[in-house]
DNA sequence: CTGAAAGCGCTTACAG
DNA sequence: CTGAAAGCGCTTACAG
């Protein structure tokens, strides 16, 4: 049977207010009776009533969250999609005592990051989840994090920060090399291999940058020596054809395309438009134009990050590990999902 | 803000003891009272704060589960999965107070489950997990589950019962038309298709007709008519090779295999003896010997269930049912989920 | 038909 | 340095 502070108390011949001044080190107790409460603690494992104690705590002391995500944009509601997972769990934990605040920053701008970073460090949050959009601004973040002892938890990329973190995302080179495998099933050896990556106003991502090479790893892995061309592409809304893109137009051969973004349903339309066929084509992300051309026959795979599901467990982990002081949830991999058309019917 | 039957004891001038009798449906409260408090929750959408709820019930109604799930043997310790699942499952919910007894039945005898069933209704379940072998024993375990208000969630196949129940499985037809759009992107037009069902000892298992179903479906829908064969196959422990079979040592065409269960990895040895090449093959779950022909490029493909999962959410869904009278996550499709080699690198 | 009271396990402000 | 007590929101046995 487990334990309670009753129970430790009883043992330990003193009242329940001390043995909870040694379990939150309040202070204020004789090194003799600590020492003999954490004996009796540690021998009896005991770990507290999670219910018991937010149910306490839930009125006054709320667990708050700050969360801080890219703005949406006409061209990317993306970030609809973890924040509809945050705002799941948080309906769950609302009884719990839990509070949640929306920032936002733009993705071009550092400076918009590191005002709400600001905003936000006025206020006394308990946790941070965001994005590793700026790297010199997020290892600021964890400094002063680290200092006040805010969790923070980062969603949607892994990047080289100088603290260790939390990330919650899909492992992106893993991800290229599947999708290396995926279309090298339906091109096979003859076949010619594109890699489009469409850009943004800061570049390329850094995830899809992680893409690329993992998709390029493959053909190392499988000792195959095939043509693999990179497309940078600047973002359009339609995307204009480069010469570079030219080569698709040309031969009888099979030809790969994998678009490291969500940005894939792009593409179709080039196809279309030059006759193009033999063409088959891989990318990320179910939004609804994705699972169109998906269902068009037009995309054979797309690859889902899962980004609800990582908002939701970021909010799950962090009041795990708040609450209980138990971090296995804050750090962890999503699975690399593979949907073909018929996930959809 | 949230209300609790403080304030509608408040609002209704009535105790909180009335309260509860009317939230209860204990009885013995006038008409009036009934209706004034009634109406007081529904227009504040009072919600019981679960925590205070399983706080005091904890202790005394536990909230009992039975397992029953068919013995783990030398060729299947598949039911070991969602065993997992649930044990992962139970230790969370252990501090709400659920309390979990695991029973077991014979895959080959009804008999087993019928008394298996017989020994659980002698003690006071609030719910059972288990899986629809056996459809006339199901059928009556329904009628009596429904009498005493006892939940019931099935793993791992769907079959048509005369009570709506609740499932918490895979899609198989829809697995099925996963698995010929991924071989058919392997083997193409020209190629030859070949379903293999490995039988045990009451014949086909549902769940695997219905993959073989979709599978089919599947070549339907895109209008193919491509040669598809099904092998049906006792089980062995290696597997033997029938005359049927021996359609695919001959030819240069490429061959596509469908394994309609977990036995997949028996197939690789015959395409090794026999010098076969120009194969692909797809299969069903991951144990470890699948992994080893995934990882060797033996297998193309597997389909995953994800048991543990299945096991994991029928607990954490009966809970919540249970103690908030919340229905949602009691019947739902566990995603097809396709893996590849990179999957485990 | 209804109310007052004890208690689930933990937390904390207060008194000493 | 330590204990006694109130209270989180809900549940229920008891008294009337």
């Amino acid at each position: 049977m487990s334990i309670g502070i009753k129970q430790i108390a009883a043992l330990a011949n003193v009242s329940i207010g001390t043995v909870d001044r040694v379990l939150h080190k309040r202070g204020g107790v004789s090194k003799t009776t600590e020492d003999k409460i954490l004996k009796i603690i540690s021998e009896n494992q005991y770990k507290k009533n999670m219910m018991a104690s937010r149910l306490k705590l839930a009125s006054k002391n709320k667990i708050k969250f700050a969360i801080l995500l890219p703005e949406l944009t006409s061209s990317a509601d993306y970030w609809g999609l973890p924040k509809k997972g945050i705002s799941k769990a948080r309906k769950e934990l609302k009884e719990f005592g839990v509070k949640v605040d929306y920032y936002q920053f733009s993705g071009s701008s550092s400076t918009s990051f590191k005002k709400a970073i600001e905003r936000i460090f006025l206020k006394n949050y308990d946790a941070i989840i965001t994005v590793p959009y700026f790297e010199k601004e997020c290892n600021t973040l964890l400094e002063i994090t680290k200092r006040r002892d805010i969790q923070v938890v980062f969603l949607d990329t892994e990047i080289q920060l100088q603290n260790p973190t939390n990330f919650i995302r899909q492992d992106s080179h893993k991800a290229g090399m599947v999708a290396g495998r995926l279309l090298y099933g339906l091109v096979g050896d003859q076949g010619k291999y594109f890699i489009v990556n469409i850009l943004n106003d800061r570049g390329i991502q850094v995830n899809n940058k992680q893409r690329e090479d993992g998709f390029r790893a493959f053909f190392k892995s499988i000792g195959k020596n095939v043509a693999i061309k990179t497309i940078n592409h600047p973002l359009y809304d339609t995307l204009s054809v480069t010469e570079e893109m030219e080569t698709w137009f040309q031969g009888a051969d099979l030809k790969g395309v994998f678009v490291t973004n969500s940005r894939v349903n792009l593409i179709p339309k080039i196809f279309h438009t030059y006759n193009v066929s033999n063409t088959f084509l891989i990318g990320f992300d179910l939004n609804e134009n994705n699972i169109i051309c998906l269902k068009r026959n037009e995309i054979d795979f797309l690859i889902n990050q899962q980004p609800e599901k990582q908002g939701y467990i970021a909010m799950k982990g962090l009041f795990n590990f708040i609450s209980n002081q138990d971090s296995s949830e804050l750090n962890l991999d999503i699975p690399i999902e593979i949907m073909v058309k018929e996930h959809f019917i």
